[in-house]
DNA sequence: AGGTTTTAGTTGTTGCTTCAAGTAAGTAAC
DNA sequence: GTTACTTACTTGAAGCAACAACTAAAACCT
């Protein structure tokens, strides 16, 4: 990725100073996921993902979220989603129940079990989050991580599916 | 993670600001990896770390390095390095060969058919890569983005495993 | 009203990752 | 110069994710 091959129309290459950047970007998009999984998977035996499908849910009216709508938040396909609710199903702390709406959709619920489990694993996890990102950087910085990466969604997620009104 | 549950020892939550900075940088490392796996997978037939072991080594003289090394740039374990090197091997993109310097190492070295794959497939991820990350920022926000990443780095990685000397 | 398309979700298979356990070579301690 | 420990890597089993194929309900079309 360093040394230009010969070819025939020349793709633009990275300056030294974007190299960089680019390095020290995928550092972070590799490091940063494997540290919150391992913290919510000492501290809550769950994984990142997990917890983000029963912290969403609770961010609900009645702790209940359509699945559609839980796979856009969390950037999942229904399949994977389907797959990981049954096991938290099976762990109690969620359930499905049928929509009222719409007979095709169906509705995660959290249990008490699980709403308690957002309650207890959530501190450590914003404690983590805090250590790992906004520690580190001055309030100038985490406002220019916030347009940066508000300006790398507009091509990522131009229709907006995981931020809906940020 | 946005309404404070009730606790014995109030944890320092996140302001607005940084809770609309943390969502945008998770969506970020949600979807800046999915979408170089899909570009690498339909232009080159690799997904991303397999693309990342050949381009690392690809870097090195004699287009050879050693396992351990290559598992500390790439952020796997050897266990995952090696699967992953099986299958790259069978593929017939590079092969492993004993270190003279080390009876325990093992090299994992460029075929030239490997090298051909990184001279083929560099261009397009690169040109991803301007698509997705460099074209949206300005000059200003790139700076700003290596400074903000390397600070993470120095709590994500203050052994500095991924990124030798930059 | 009847047929097609779209939306919503499930399930089974296949493949990659993680984890635990192993081998073998080098290093340190006494 | 053995014993103990660390480093370097491999391998098999188990779990999770991606993909494809399926069912069922709603919307759309004319």
């Amino acid at each position: 990725m360093t040394s230009p091959p010969q070819r025939t129309s020349e793709p633009r290459w990275l300056t030294e100073d974007e190299r960089i950047a680019w390095l020290r970007l995928m550092a972070v998009t590799m490091l940063l996921p494997a540290r919150l999984e391992s913290e919510l998977k000492r501290d809550a035996g769950l994984s990142h993902f997990e917890y983000y499908v029963l912290a969403m849910i609770s961010e609900n009216d009645e702790h209940s979220l359509p699945l559609s709508e839980l796979a856009s938040r969390t950037n999942s396909s229904l399949s994977r989603l389907s797959h990981v609710l049954t096991r938290l199903e099976t762990q109690g702390y969620l359930t499905r129940c049928a929509s009222q709406a719409d007979a095709r959709a169906s509705l995660a619920r959290l249990t008490e079990t699980g709403w308690q489990k957002v309650v207890a694993s959530a501190p450590g996890h914003v404690d983590e989050v805090r250590t790992v990102v906004f520690d580190p950087l001055t309030a100038r910085q985490v406002g220019q991580l916030s347009e940066i990466c508000g300006r790398l969604l507009g091509t990522l997620d131009p229709d907006h599916r995981l931020l809906d009104h940020d």
